[in-house]
DNA sequence: TGACACATACCGACCGGTTGGTTATATTGA
DNA sequence: TCAATATAACCAACCGGTCGGTATGTGTCA
């Protein structure tokens, strides 16, 4: 302990203990869910004791709370500085998030599937606060695509009565449906399908041109 | 106990303690989930003791595969005698299974949500048995479907390729992603509304008229 | 030197699963 | 026909271990 030299990344500095259980709660959780995974589990993970964990969250639940919006904290600039916002059209942009959503469904299935996502379907029935946070996260990230959609609206009619708001909402409806059943399948494939279904619904409502 | 008059649905008879787990692992994990369903708390709800559950599972999770199958006999018979199976053309079953699907989305969200689809999400990584078994409960459903879109896509030529067996699983893709959305909302509106845009595809794909 | 960021040790409750034994029902043989 | 037998169905108590959470000690840094 005394000599060893020692990466600045593992590094078990003072005051990383709560971002350390953050980011080992996004990936147990995404992996076997919330319920299945233990305090000990996240302490071990995280490389810190219980005290640690107790020291900086009230309880368990209250970790699920920060957990939520530390997610939206991490994916948030992903998507934020992707190319597909250069294109100059917002229904190019919208066609670049669902072919950047789907580049990025790689390894496996606990990598690109969403904590918020798999959280809720086990809390939302028991924990209100869990229930809140993971929903304002998924919330939040349609919210940046329902501004594109508005001006895609205004720029292609669509073929038939949508809103921009709903079409958000619904792209992470496919998005989070391709996600179980993705695990139910045990293979991206049918996210992969998903995410070209959602496609065909907007070349078709937009009039969109097959070829780009 | 020896003279107390007792209802034939509510008397424990001998033999039934299968059944009455499997159907208080449906109701216990659609609320709460797969994980924090705990043995006792089965046992308590189907009225048996931990022996009784023992005695027809050999562990929690082969109680789980058997829950799957169960879901699938439970849900099977509820479509399969539904009015949507009158329509002559067999894309108007179709909207009719989906318009089904949104008029059964009544009470709370573990009334009408997936066993299969809840349960999955948590166990895909850590139980094979049990991904195995939602997963065929869900495509042993989506097959019923991609009957009828066969038949559709003869009759109504599609504006873009598509073929039966992925629009059978984009539908259960968007249901699935419903369920998530509406609890994390904790309102079922975003099923709805997900169910709307997936009429509004298929309405576009196959060049439906709006007015039937 | 005192506030903070942890570590250590520990708690009662509950976890999935096992035990040995009881009761109801089906099968059999005379 | 009916006791003898076999077996499936079920029960209450209990197992070692793990759960979320707490109390308190200790090293570090401003």
């Amino acid at each position: 302990m005394t000599a060893v030299a020692q990466s600045a990344s593992t590094k078990p500095r003072r005051g990383s203990a709560r971002l350390a259980l953050l980011n080992a709660a996004i990936g147990l959780v995404r992996k076997q869910g919330w319920s299945a995974t233990s305090v000990d589990q996240l302490c071990a993970a995280a490389g810190v004791t219980k005290g640690a964990f107790f020291h900086h969250f009230a309880s368990k639940d209250e970790l699920g709370v920060a957990a939520a919006q530390h997610w939206s904290d991490v994916t948030g600039p992903l998507f934020a500085k992707a190319d597909y916002h250069q294109h100059v059209d917002p229904l190019d942009r919208i066609f670049g998030y669902i072919d950047f959503r789907a580049a990025i469904a790689k390894g496996p299935l606990e990598a690109f599937s969403c904590f918020a996502g798999t959280t809720v379907q086990e809390v939302f029935a028991t924990s209100d606060s869990m229930r809140v946070a993971c929903g304002a996260s998924i919330e939040g990230h349609a919210d940046k695509l329902a501004e594109d959609f508005r001006l895609a609206i205004a720029l292609h009619p669509p073929r038939l009565p949508v809103t921009a708001e709903s079409l958000a909402i619904y792209t992470q409806t496919v998005l989070q449906g391709g996600f179980v059943m993705s695990k139910a399948r045990g293979d991206r494939a049918p996210l992969l399908e998903a995410l070209a279904h959602l496609k065909n619904y907007l070349t078709l409502l937009f009039n969109k041109e097959t070829l780009q």
